[in-house]
DNA sequence: ACTATCCCCTGACGGC
DNA sequence: TGCCGTCAGGGGATAG
């Protein structure tokens, strides 16, 4: 599952390839992949030339030298490639940018077909601006999630998992984080203190970079654009293991569903209070 | 304001 | 072997 790590990892190996590059053309296998009219999306892709890769939350953009991008989002199953440009589409590949003169394409195969590109209408902040989504995770200033965080009454993990909140985190990430801070998933989100909520603010930032360090967790599909795993899900200490003990205590993890995500977290290390 | 539930879609897996 | 139900959970929509 792309959370940020994922998508920083995937947006720093398309930074190494694709800038500087003009497209030649798109095949899409699969219109539902474009939330915008497929034939327009290719028309407006062709010619273009990629002058920079960005990232927010867990979206990633690809932006033209002449102006405007595209936006897309791997979802739950996504995987953008680089390949060679003869290598065959396989079933599970929706959309190939060709480039000129290149011998790579841009592939992207999504399994669950969950993922969407669309054009931007504007620069990146207004599409964020649009979508309504909170700071990224990498750059969340203490005093902003403290804000943020006393506005609700909710759950820790609903407000974490909420990218209107604070964008760029999902259900591993989230569970790891508020383990590393020993905060109860189910704790108000309202009841952190300024403190609390600063080294909250920290511990996200030291388990993303972390995360980017070891180029993600590869759970299920996910693979950078070289093909290549993560090794991040070897340090996971309480995603997917409720009912093992607590790597700090020894306590038996435990599991339910919170915020309707399966959550982990350790009864004894996460007190509610 | 917030939660719960369903939807999109496929593959893995357990039970029978 | 194979059929069926369940689960994975990002984000959007909708009902309560």
């Amino acid at each position: 599952m792309p959370e940020l790590p994922e998508v920083e990892t995937v947006a720093r190996g398309l930074r190494s390839a694709l800038p500087g590059r003009r497209i030649a053309g798109v095949r899409c296998h699969f219109a539902g992949i474009v939330a915008t009219d497929e034939s327009r999306f290719r028309r407006e892709l062709r010619g273009k030339t990629v002058a920079h890769v960005r990232r927010h939350g867990k979206y990633l953009f690809l932006l033209f030298a002449e102006g405007r991008g595209v936006a897309f989002h791997l979802r739950m199953t996504g995987q953008a490639l680089l390949v060679p440009e003869q290598e065959p589409a396989d079933r599970h590949t929706h959309l190939e940018v060709l480039f000129q003169g290149g011998s790579q394409k841009l592939v992207y195969r999504d399994v669950r077909k969950f993922g969407r590109f669309e054009l931007l209408s504007a620069g990146v902040e207004e599409f964020v601006q649009a979508k309504g989504l909170g700071p990224d995770a990498l750059q969340m200033p203490a005093g902003e999630l403290y804000a943020r965080l006393r506005a609700s009454r909710r759950s820790l993990k609903a407000a974490l998992l909420d990218q209107r909140v604070l964008a760029g985190l999902g259900n591993i990430y989230t569970d790891e984080i508020l383990f590393r801070q020993r905060l109860s998933p189910l704790r108000p989100c309202s009841s952190l203190s300024r403190k609390k909520a600063a080294s909250l603010a920290a511990a996200i930032g030291e388990v993303l970079a972390e995360a980017i360090e070891a180029q993600g967790s590869s759970i299920s599909d996910y693979v950078d654009p070289r093909g290549q795993r993560g090794r991040f899900q070897a340090s996971l200490k309480v995603y997917g293991r409720a009912g093992e003990p607590c790597p700090r205590c020894g306590t038996t993890l435990a599991g339910g569903r919170v915020a309707g995500r399966s959550t982990s977290w350790c009864p004894r290390c996460q007190r509610n209070s």
